[in-house]
RNA sequence: GGGCCGGUAGCUCAGUUGGUUAGAGCACACCCUUGAUAAGGGUGGGGUCGAAAGUUCGAGUCUUUCUCGGCCCA
């Protein structure tokens, strides 16, 4: 038996890699050694990198897009790692807000609980219980995905130390004097009772009511617009007895009409933009008019209006007012204003010293500010209104519209905007936008088209409005005085009230006596004690307040936040606000986002398409690694695709790079040997060694630039290919000859074991950021350094590794190689032969290569039994492949006419 | 509806300041091997670079329009 005359690779390692089942195991293990505490431990004093994690909503189970940004995270982490800094993860929750009060309802009206007789602390207890559930469970979830971290000492915005530090940042706003009562028309849901943030609104098509009304016109500079009447159109009826003005654009033509028809409008003038004559005669029907006159809107200076309901006691002048927001888009070219309503009614109005006063309650009821209407419920009103209008002959027209319209995310209810106290940040009363404008300048983006982003939406937002009016949240810690309504601003309240929280969380806020938070210098009969709550915004924007800057194991600024493209608004938007305002400067010195989870069309996943893939999915089917070989392999600066073909496709490449270790486990069987870099007697390796090295070293070099530019795709894709093209179909293929039949002394057999221990070494550490299992499972049968592969630091290779006179010659002869290759298989297709082995080799080559080629063995290059080569200059490299003569050795399977020189060849005596 | 980003082989991605016949790996097909064996090697096919128009001697690269998709906003 010749087998046993050979080094056959062996190995432990399987092939089926089974990663289901096995990264269980390997979590186990990470628990056994606790690995965190570990990791720790070996950075102790070196340099921080801090991620400083945004925290997900403790609400519901992960989905790819949650999975996505965790292992994005966690390779990124694991890089600096091993990189040699100390990389600190600590993992965050979102817990305050309206999904999970909204959950706790359901649970009310299932269990027929009605929510207005629970004490508003036991409600908030049930809240905190539901948030800390899906805290656990999604804990279990990203540990699966091998994301590692300090589980155990996790923040989250509900903890009493993160209610109290919140108070505390609202009081520097306070002081300041940024933080303001404002009162404007914010959108308001009426089922839910409260404020919504941008956030918080869908889109949606919505069927409302229409109408043409007049206005009759009471005075004006214009001689035409006598006993006239100017037309608006809107899509909310219910606001017209709000109403307060009306806008036209100054620079957009108007006509008088008279119409000539019977009906209400007979033989009346309307006023309406020339650009929607034919829209507006449709619509309401109108088919014989005069056109009395026209004029540029600047002319309706100081013209005066009735209100339609003039008759009705609404004896108010309803100034005409310019503005830039009326276009020609819909309507009439005139637009109703009612300040409580709408957001360019209010400052239109209040630019003209019109204020808005409240009209409609939390429960969507006309307040006693709106005569005839008190009581009634706006979403019921339209058709009041309507009625009225036309009772009062100032009614056009009326119809129906599908638009699309506000809505609330939870309820889907459609919303109104409605004038209400609130408690805004002003973006610029104290420079804050400025501060952050500049914060942006000096943060460094990945990629680098959201440093735009973020800076076009700074510039343009309004101010901050802060307050809500729910439960499930940090209470604004805000007096008034009941005599001045004046807010009470003192260090002293804030600190005490930040210090209760801080024993015993902000539910003894809606509780306990106001006294307790007053403290001994103010009486709490002279203030009254705010309700609302702090929008959730505000809380996680202050993260880096409670979690940063109070842990000693952490830094502030952090070193990067890293979200998906959606927290430009959201996460990186309220940080560097929260931050600018409180503190000068942003929370974080770089900023990653990434795309969104797409399908493979590039469809966003939605239960209705039947395209949604959920990472447990995935972690059954395929393993943890394998969803980590999609995130580094995709391109995160643009939408990423998924599908069960995309990660059947990486599950080939994980498979190619599973066995190239596992033929380096192989063929050493399974020993691995240290190697000290700095000690290798380079000159003494055969060539075809030291152009290993060589490729190691460039590799490494583009590792790196890949990894300081967090560009993990092609990054991973250099890894891969080094796998398959200089490894598997190259230098592996080459060795296997000395690997297998050389006696274990050799030196070229030695050599070859040295270089792949090293290349062990290098794959291990250079995949175990994105193969954290895998290569676990291999380090910890192999090596007993340390008590994992995450606790290793990245190679240093030296210099000498690097020859370009060396590669620059090898990639001549690999030129020669693929010459080879293509004439071996035209013989092979001639049946000729089989295997390379069975080929000798005839090589005509120009003079040049002849250098190149004087100390190779030509045949080990191409696995060939023998080779010739003759020179000529009149051609570059051709090759003619005969059927190589002789017998096949039984040790080295070449087919030769002498023995081969090794000593075990017995080729003379099978002969 | 508006703003921003994107569309290069079946898939994941390269493609410098516009410059020969647009590249890589995987997948696929065929062949070889059976000493990495539910492995390994070799060769090969495959792209009107989303569409159209324009600028240019020359466009995947620049401009415009359209289209599809995504995010954000209204």
């Amino acid at each position: 038996m010749t087998k046993s005359q050979i080094n056959l690779p062996k190995t432990a390692f399987s092939m089926k890699a089974n990663l289901p089942t096995r990264e269980p195991e390997i979590l186990k293990i990470w628990d056994k050694i606790n690995l965190y505490k570990e990791l720790r431990k070996s950075r102790n004093g070196k340099e921080k990198f801090v991620l400083h994690d945004g925290p997900p909503y403790a609400n519901g189970n992960i989905h790819m897009g949650t999975a996505l940004n965790k292992i994005l995270k966690d390779i990124i982490v694991r890089f600096h790692q091993m990189n040699g800094q100390d990389s600190v993860y600590v993992p965050g929750w979102d817990c305050h807000g309206l999904p999970i009060e909204w959950k706790i309802e359901e649970q009310y009206k299932k269990n027929k609980k009605n929510k207005n007789e629970i004490p508003i602390v036991e409600f908030r207890k049930e809240c905190r219980a539901f948030a800390e559930k899906w805290i656990e469970i999604h804990k279990d979830q990203f540990k699966r995905l091998g994301v590692v971290g300090d589980w155990e000492n996790y923040y989250s915005t509900m903890s009493f130390e993160a209610e109290a530090q919140i108070v505390r940042e609202l009081g520097k706003f306070l002081k300041e004097g940024s933080l303001y009562r404002g009162f404007k028309p914010v959108l308001w849901s009426t089922v839910e009772k409260t404020a919504l943030a941008d956030a918080e609104v869908e889109y949606q098509d919505h069927k409302s009511d229409t109408i043409y009304a007049s206005f009759p016109i009471k005075s004006s500079p214009i001689k035409e617009l006598d006993n006239a009447n100017v037309i608006i159109w809107t899509t909310t009826p219910w606001t017209i007895p709000a109403n307060k003005a009306l806008a036209f654009n100054e620079s957009l033509d108007y006509l008088v009409l008279e119409i000539l028809e019977d009906g209400d409008f007979k033989n009346k003038k309307i006023v309406i933009a020339e650009a929607l004559l034919e829209s507006v005669i449709k619509d309401c029907k109108i088919k014989k008019f005069n056109k009395i006159k026209k004029f540029k809107g600047i002319e309706f200076k100081n013209t005066i209006c009735h209100h339609p309901f003039f008759s009705l006691g609404y004896k108010i002048d309803i100034p005409m007012l310019e503005a830039r927001f009326v276009t020609t888009e819909q309507g009439t070219g005139i637009v109703h204003c009612a300040p409580s309503h709408g957001p360019d009614d209010f400052n239109l109005c209040l630019n003209n010293g019109i204020k808005a006063v409240e009209t409609v309650d939390g429960d969507g009821k006309y307040t006693e500010n709106v005569a005839l209407f008190e009581g009634m419920h706006i979403f019921k009103s339209n058709s009041v209104v309507i009625e009225k209008l036309k009772d009062q002959k100032n009614l056009l027209s009326s119809g129906e519209l599908v638009h699309s319209y506000p809505h609330s995310w939870r309820s889907k209810a459609p919303l109104v905007h409605r004038a209400t106290p609130q408690w805004f940040i002003s973006m610029d009363s104290h420079k804050l936008r400025e501060k952050a404008l500049k914060a942006i300048d000096e943060t460094k983006f990945y990629p680098s088209k959201g440093k735009e982003r973020l800076k076009s939406m700074i510039e343009t937002r309004p101010d901050w409005c802060v307050s809500r009016q729910r439960v499930w949240g940090v209470p604004l810690p805000i007096f008034v005085n009941k005599k001045n309504n004046e807010i009470l601003v003192d260090d002293k309240v804030f600190e005490n009230i930040a210090k209760i929280y801080e024993k015993e969380g902000s539910d003894c806020w809606f509780s306990d006596d106001p006294q307790k938070f007053l403290g001994t210098n103010y009486k709490a009969e002279d203030y009254e004690k705010l309700s609302d709550i702090v929008e959730v915004w505000f809380d996680s924007g202050s993260t880096h307040s409670f979690v940063l800057e109070k842990r000693d194991d952490l830094k502030w600024p952090a070193s990067m936040y890293l979200e998906g493209s959606d927290q430009h608004r959201g996460w990186f938007h309220s940080s560097l606000l929260e931050s600018c305002g409180t503190r000068g400067r942003a929370p974080f010195e770089s900023i990653l986002s990434h795309g969104f989870v797409v399908d493979g069309k590039g469809l966003k996943m939605s239960k209705s398409l039947g395209n949604v893939i959920a990472p447990d999915d995935i972690l059954k089917k395929y393993g943890a690694d394998i969803l980590r070989i999609w995130v580094a392999s995709s391109n995160y600066a643009e939408d990423l695709r998924i599908d069960y073909s995309i990660l059947d496709q990486h599950s080939e490449s994980y498979r190619k790079i599973r066995n190239t270790f596992r033929y380096l486990l192989g063929n050493l069987n399974d020993k691995f040997d240290n190697i000290d870099l700095d000690k290798i007697e380079f000159d003494k390796l055969p060539e075809l060694e030291k152009f290993m090295l060589n490729r190691i070293y460039l590799i490494n070099e583009k590792f790196i630039k890949y990894f300081k530019n967090y560009d993990f795709h092609n990054l991973y894709k250099e890894l891969l290919n080094f796998c398959t093209v200089d490894l598997s179909a190259f230098y592996f293929d080459i060795r296997k000859d000395t690997l297998y039949c050389d006696s274990l002394n050799s030196d070229k057999r030695r050599s070859c074991i040295k270089i792949l221990n090293i290349l062990l070494n290098s794959l291990l550490k250079w995949f175990a950021p994105i193969l954290t299992f895998t290569t676990e499972e291999i380090y910890q049968l192999v090596s007993k350094k340390y008590k994992s592969i995450h606790l290793e630091k990245f190679e240093v290779y030296p210099k000498k590794f690097k020859d370009e006179k060396l590669e620059k010659k090898w990639i001549e002869l690999i030129k020669i190689r693929n010459t080879c290759n293509i004439s071996i298989e035209e013989q092979r297709s001639n049946k000729l032969i089989g295997s390379s082995l069975e080929a000798h080799l005839n090589l005509k080559l120009n003079n040049k290569y002849k250098n190149i080629i004087s100390n190779i063995d030509l045949s080990e290059l191409c696995i060939t039994s023998k080779s010739e080569i003759v020179y000529d200059d009149k051609v570059d490299i051709i090759v003619n492949t005969k059927k190589a003569l002789g017998v096949k050795c039984p040790i080295c399977w070449k087919i030769r006419v002498d023995p081969c020189s090794r000593s075990n060849c017995n080729l003379k005596k099978d002969v």
